[in-house]
DNA sequence: CATGAATGAGCCTTCATTCAT
DNA sequence: TATGAATGAAGGCTCATTCAT
């Protein structure tokens, strides 16, 4: 009875140990090989039985959207650090846009959806999504407002640019070009030409 | 041994019909919930037994091939006719992209791919999408070459302009927007301006 | 309806020339591939539609029960001859045991039951199994009563010789010796020597 | 990350003991209405589902593979103790006849195969055909150089042989005697008087 | 709590049988 | 009457989920 605190630690931290390996190997597994993955294969990469997982979540579609929970927090730390490089909106898109499009070569949950149902409006693009939308909304309203972004609703522009960061299209433009930095920029400047002023 | 003549014409209008009805079905249901869709769904829906379908398509990845394919068949018309309003290579291309966003605004299936294994480069994007990418790729070559558009890797440039004419992109846009023409030049501006040639 | 005489005795040939090419087909199949034929593969083979097979038999187990039926025929009419060729009742068995031996080799179906269902008394070996049990058990008896033949049940020493014929194990004989007469001399010494009276 | 050691080999004894269920399940329905059973059969008899069988056997044709060997592994064991009563050729081969025959009895799957096509030679009978085969050989060509047998082929002899202990022969034969050992010394006097010599 | 064996609904596919032409 | 397209029940197999240990 004396020593429960001490061993309930560390049963929590046997958990806690446990949920990351369950949630990396997910992550690799559905890079790898995208929703066909079973459970039973993201338990054996972790090391657990499959209870495990369903202890924490409480079916294959919650443990899938927890992985892109956790790439978006990822993908939120460099987004930060590439805002804070600057203030003026045009130089802060194309900070941004840089950073996603890295964040999104490796993370390929990224801005997946979980069932991408055409026609559904996918706010379901749990979390990151929307929050990039207004992030980059907002940047292109505020470059609109100096001039230096040609006019129309920033959401339907912020949405055409998010377009062209998800990992498929990344992936697809990286091993094109096989040059990572290259590409990022490129994608930044095609975007940032797109948007800026025009008399067209 | 053989049936009369007009029986059989009249037997195999039916079976055309038939499978008009299960590619239509197959379409609508491919672009409401993607490749989740079970073929007895696909069956009901064009009000046909499960045999009907597998004496044409010898499996389920057969038919979704075939209602890509159906996709592209369409979409051919309308390209061609598009490319045909003009041979100045800014103007065709505007009038390409337009053409591609409402022709994917209906065809769900339009640029999807088999099995979009994320990672999976995807060039698998059956029949259309690599006639489509030489297409862009040498409207913005011969841009390019005018002086018209900015230089850059035309496949790149092509890859993309094909991101942002994904159904499901064409969807959100047009939703939020809720004026499909009003969509589509927006795109098309936003594409055009994007590789129009700069000093940026 | 002058000319409806001549018309019906014409079908009535081309539907027999029909049964008989269906019958044919379904026995090689059946020789080929055992029961796992389909009806349309025997329907192809014979050149017509599944339906007039179902014309004729009311399902595919008639169908394969008309194939043993019409191997029996066949049969019949080889061991009538090799019973007309003696009256001893040893050289008579001997004969009779040479012919199903013959017979056999070519006739799949000859002793094959419907559903073997181990257990199942089994008349259902259509037609010819009891008629043949019925012969040989005679013959047997004869042979009996003459001093020629091992006292014992006719109807079970009947049964061994039976099994002896059996096709898969004509085939293997054959198969292992090459020299068909010789191999089925020598099954029909093994038995009679069997069958012999002895003092054992 | 594993169970208790208690929990473990309780669970690996209920898993053992589940498995016997299902062998013995599909041995019954093997012998009692042959391939022709499903899978679900033979789990609904077992008590488990589906699920459990494909568990241990990859396929059906699996889980039947394994009854014949099963069926194998008893039948070795009274093979040998009957090998064991004699070391007279001719003595221990009707011991080794009367003891398949009382295997065959109640093993259906004993000596029957995988995929019976007609036609298909079918030493396929996994495992326990071929070592019946050559036990048998050897025992008749013991036989014939003691002179005790007569000459011929011991191959096709023994393949004669094995054909009378096949379970439907064996089931045919008591069932018609209605006494078991009885039929057993039958068959296995009227095989060994076919092999005696002779100079018929 | 962790484990992983068990479950069983549901999927893809085949094929005997029917029936409109 | 012959045809063969259509039907749909049923089978093999998978895998998300549960639960006894």
């Amino acid at each position: 009875m004396s020593g429960s605190g001490a061993a309930g630690r560390r049963e929590r931290r046997d958990m806690q140990r446990n949920m990351e390996r369950v949630l990396q190997a997910a992550r690799e597994l559905f890079a790898e090989r995208g929703a066909a993955v079973t459970v039973s294969e993201v338990a054996e990469r972790a090391g657990v039985g499959v209870g495990t997982i369903y202890r924490r979540f409480s079916s294959k579609e919650h443990l899938f959207t927890a992985v892109r929970q956790a790439a978006c927090s990822d993908a939120r730390l460099q987004l930060a650090a590439a805002a804070a490089t600057t203030h003026d909106p045009v130089s802060r898109l194309g900070a941004l846009i840089v950073a996603l499009y890295r964040q999104s070569l490796h993370q390929a949950a990224l801005l997946d959806s979980p069932r991408s149902g055409a026609g559904i409006p996918d706010d379901a693009r749990h979390g990151l999504y929307p929050a990039l939308h207004t992030l980059l909304s907002e940047a292109i309203a505020a470059g609109q407002q100096l001039g230096h972004l040609r006019p129309g609703d920033p959401a339907v522009l912020a949405t055409l640019t998010l377009e062209l960061l998800r990992p498929p299209a990344v992936q697809r433009i990286s091993q094109a070009t096989g040059d990572c930095d290259g590409a990022a920029e490129q994608v930044a400047r095609f975007v940032l030409d797109g948007l800026r002023a025009s008399d067209s």
